[in-house]
DNA sequence: AACGGAATGTTATATTATAACATAACCATG
DNA sequence: CATGGTTATGTTATAATATAACATTCCGTT
């Protein structure tokens, strides 16, 4: 389902950037957003509040819902995590620093939310939203369906 | 924030049209998926199923959450009706027979969530999508934003 | 009328998310 | 290094969203 060579420099890889990302902007990537972001990389694919929520009780004591979701909300505004709504779950951006030009490719099948950038769509999106006199703020693209993999199809 | 001249003129259009639609693919429009596409039109904006379900409390005795469901469910299939997912709420289409090739522009100041269709996205999406050798299910394509209206641009 | 399938009713509960207030950690400044 | 302000986390409770599972009713066909 992956394509990372040895998924724990994968994850080391993205926690790592995420240090800088916030060194850089003064903001505090405390243990628990560590432990959080490792979590949802770790899945390496979609994963829910809840799901994180259970594997941090197995390590720390009594880790709460709010917890959980402050930790995933600071994720998610600084561009280190997205959330996508037609599952209502998170995954790990991988180019934070590009960060709104993603949308998704969502296997039904497999559960891979394959992320991706695409100009065209990128620029689609602005133009017909210039037209309407909208200013964005964010866009969410999602795309349900079946993998090449899924498909057999090669 | 809506562009219809008579509302109750709007509301009935959207039925007759979903009635149509029904009849002619053999559904049955019965009278607990007309009173909730009635009760989504009548809002004329996204609406939760839990709004739906109080106001029909105040109709029908002791409605329930799983027929609210099951019918929003139908409508959606069906093409008559969008989930928002950004927004866990719903919205009738307002044009059911091209249902497919729609996204909104959400503005999150007045509510609005203006739908629209625009070939160079629908394109944009498909060229990508076979690009990845993705077969495409569903597309959800969500712009938040302030319209031209909340802004006060002219 | 009797049957079969679709729709709805009903009860209960699962899942997802946040409000509100208390405490602790962090860090700038005097 | 004490103090005070700010940010983050802990804690309790509950709100909001959604579905499972089984019973009953409705509706068209024979």
């Amino acid at each position: 389902m992956h394509n990372c060579t040895t998924h724990s420099d994968c994850i080391a890889e993205a926690l790592h950037r995420a240090e800088e990302i916030c060194d850089k902007r003064d903001l505090r990537f405390t243990d628990v957003r560590r432990k959080v972001l490792e979590l949802v990389w770790q899945s390496h694919g979609p994963i829910k509040a809840y799901d994180i929520l259970d594997q941090l009780d197995q390590r720390i004591a009594a880790i709460k819902p709010p917890t959980v979701y402050r930790a995933l909300d600071f994720l998610t505004e600084n561009g280190l995590v997205h959330k996508i709504n037609s599952l209502n779950a998170f995954v790990g951006c991988s180019h934070p620093l590009r960060h709104r030009e993603c949308y998704f490719l969502i296997c039904s099948d497999c559960g891979e939310a394959k992320e991706c950038c695409n100009l065209d769509i990128v620029d689609a999106v602005a133009k017909t939203s210039s037209r309407n006199r909208f200013e964005i703020k964010h866009v969410t693209l999602e795309i349900t369906g079946e993998c090449g993999d899924c498909r057999g199809v090669h």
